[in-house]
DNA sequence: AACTAATTTAAACAAACGTTTAATTTAAAC
DNA sequence: GTTTAAATTAAACGTTTGTTTAAATTAGTT
């Protein structure tokens, strides 16, 4: 699936509109006056509004694993390496909220169908990678030993987006007036807050 | 506002819907039909499809406050304290996950125009409890001086939320096949996973 | 039994929806 | 310059949307 120029501008514009206000509550209209084409070009290039989607997860979720062992491969003690994982999560998440606000919300309604196989295999494939670290960190006695592994990643995730699910409530308390200081957020006191969150529960010992 | 059982049940299986298939993914007919009454009986009632929504808001977060205070009121240590705190707490957002979840889609939505401020205020209120109980856990030594207060509480939420968000690829790895499966799951195991988290992290000390 | 107010109904409303059509413009190939 | 294919357009298609209407039914009061 390659795609050209103008089918990048209708997904870039999509994402924006289906994180905004849903798949259901945006309109091929509002996403091709947004990208400037036609509403008859989203037929023509991607078959549906469906099948628009399905070409926007493909398109974002490239790469990550590789990223992963990437991180994991480069010499560092065993907590260094939990820090870099979970900025290495936490910026791939931030970069891509918008598409993962989709898939929280589309990915548990039945009714909607949309193929999420390509998304479900990535994720598990990436768990396998941060599992197997897990075990390794246990065997070299860093990590405790009684940790239940598969929810490890919840708890970086959620910690993330329950704080940008709840923004407005948080942008308040914490001085957040735009765009920039939202990235600077992330990317320092809530980063540092999960990493202490995480090494805190793989070394805590009852 | 109070509410007649028609009322209530048409509040009821609104929020089924809206949680499944989105506010703009649910039309008045749909809820109508599950509901047993005629369409027109949500403008009735509600008068319109977004006040409808404000009711269900308004009626599914009474009383949280109140049983925060009342479980930290009792003769516990205050790391027993966290325990109850966090089980209530997912208790409560277990039951209500599906207000929840329309709540974190309609929130960031700028051009719905619900009225969330007594979800909001009511937020404020349940964070200012739990904020007291950290700092005075911190002034007994039990809890450690650098943290991020009111981080701690999307820790909670999030872990719990990106679990079911994502419950259709945990409930393979975890064999959780119904809904009895499911609470017993996020009783036990989810819950024992987030309590040890959450003590981990108020104790953790670089 | 008669009257009043609350409830419930089927039908109608205009507006918006995703998609298709057929005609036109642009670009590429020869 | 002609031919062929790709891209783009405005208009139309049949449905579905949230809400309103006015008539019919039910329940409560006297």
């Amino acid at each position: 699936m390659e795609l050209n120029d103008k089918q990048i501008q209708i997904i870039t514009e999509a994402e924006k509109l289906f994180a905004e206000n849903g798949f259901a509550g945006t309109s091929v209209r509002q996403i091709a006056k947004e990208a400037g084409v036609n509403v008859a070009m989203i037929s023509y290039y991607f078959g549906s509004k469906e099948r628009l989607l399905e070409a926007m997860l493909i398109y974002r979720s490239a790469d990550f694993r590789m990223e992963l062992e990437t991180v994991l491969s480069i010499e560092n003690s065993t907590l260094e390496k939990v820090d870099e994982v979970v900025a290495l999560i936490i910026r791939r998440v931030h970069h891509n909220r918008r598409m993962y606000k989709i898939i929280h919300f589309e990915y548990s309604n039945d009714t909607r169908k949309i193929d999420f196989e390509n998304y479900i295999n990535q994720k598990l494939s990436n768990y396998k990678v941060i599992e197997e670290f897990v075990i390794k960190g246990q065997k070299e006695g860093v990590f405790s030993k009684d940790l239940n592994i598969p929810l490890t990643v919840p708890t970086i995730l959620g910690t993330y987006f329950n704080f940008y699910y709840n923004l407005r409530f948080f942008e308040v308390l914490h001085n957040i007036t735009d765009e920039a200081s939202l990235d600077n957020y992330v990317h320092t006191t809530l980063t540092q807050h999960i990493q202490k969150t995480i090494k805190a529960l793989l070394t805590y010992e009852n």
